[in-house]
DNA sequence: ACCACTACCTGAAGGC
DNA sequence: TGCCTTCAGGTAGTGG
């Protein structure tokens, strides 16, 4: 049972969104009967009485913001959930009868238990997640929340928001993508994914890449993550109970873990190389990524 | 202000 | 078989 959910997984904006819209699916206008802590901290302190503010609540929605996944309950206040690197939810039955911790691995750090018969279950062996507790009207304003730069999938997102960006930046491209500040959600994964398929190297300097690149990088990036969450819907769509049994998030990774293997655009008689950023590993092609 | 490096954490994987 | 080292990465903090 315990083996028959996903483990390893990076949580970056599809993830988190296809998560975020999995969650909402279950909580929605259910009651949180009781939250049960299994330790009192996570990256930061989750205090008991955070737990017992959650508790009686029903949650009303659910929204992503960059990787952070967002829940207004019902008491006007808004829990914020990240889910770090290794942080998941899954669902099993919940039985009366029983502990409702009986389910319950080592790295299960909180349980949502829920009117509807389910419980939810957070799970992060690496403990690099974190959930918050704010008035709703401050969620917006809350320091991890604030300091998000623009999303992806909105207006402001374009190629002169990015160039507006660069400008200023000597730094490679790649950090620049990953900085949050900059552009909300994207992760390792993605960022490596879209700088292949723009053909721009992740060395690049940000202050050096013309105009017309960073608008094939800003589609590049749309196009990316728009696969990656249609593949995580498509995974979404396939489930009949939320349990998180199926295969998630089934990609066929381009470049992002390639290394030494060859280039997969047809044109290219390059290989993947990895090479190491700001402490971050990034794959490229050195052949068709300048 | 910008940029790079490191700590945090644990499981998986590889070397000997 | 088993112990040891290395690596993965989002974010915060530090120091150049």
């Amino acid at each position: 049972m315990l083996q028959d959910f996903p483990i390893a997984l990076m949580p970056e904006l599809p993830e988190v969104e296809t998560i975020a819209r999995q969650l909402c699916r279950v909580f929605a206008h259910q009651k949180i009967v009781s939250v049960l802590l299994r330790r009192s901290n996570l990256r930061r302190p989750f205090p008991q009485q955070m737990a017992e503010r959650i508790a009686g609540n029903r949650i009303d929605t659910i929204r992503r913001r960059g990787k952070y996944m967002l829940a207004s309950l019902s008491s006007g206040e808004t829990l914020i959930i990240h889910l770090g690197m290794s942080g998941i939810f899954r669902f099993v039955p919940s039985n009366s009868d029983q502990d409702p911790t009986f389910m319950c691995g080592p790295h299960d750090h909180v349980v949502f238990v829920l009117e509807n018969t389910w419980q939810a279950i957070y799970r992060d062996p690496r403990r690099f997640g974190l959930m918050d507790l704010v008035p709703s009207a401050e969620a917006n304003s809350h320091p991890l929340i604030a300091s998000l730069g623009v999303e992806p999938f909105s207006a402001n997102f374009d190629a002169d928001y990015l160039a507006g960006a660069l400008r200023d930046r000597q730094g490679p491209i790649k950090s620049a993508l990953l900085d949050q500040r900059l552009i909300a959600g994207l992760g390792n994964i993605y960022a490596c994914e879209s700088l292949w398929r723009a053909g721009i190297s992740p060395r690049r300097r940000c202050n050096r890449i013309a105009f017309h690149r960073i608008v094939r990088l800003v589609d590049c990036i749309h196009a990316v993550l728009r696969e990656a969450i249609a593949a995580g819907g498509s995974t979404l769509r396939d489930h009949k109970l939320p349990d998180g049994a199926r295969g998630y998030f089934q990609h066929h990774f381009q470049v992002y873990a390639q290394d030494g293997k060859p280039c997969p655009s047809p044109k290219c008689s390059g290989k993947i190389t990895k090479i190491v950023q700001s402490g971050r590993s990034s794959f490229y092609c050195r052949l068709c990524q300048r």
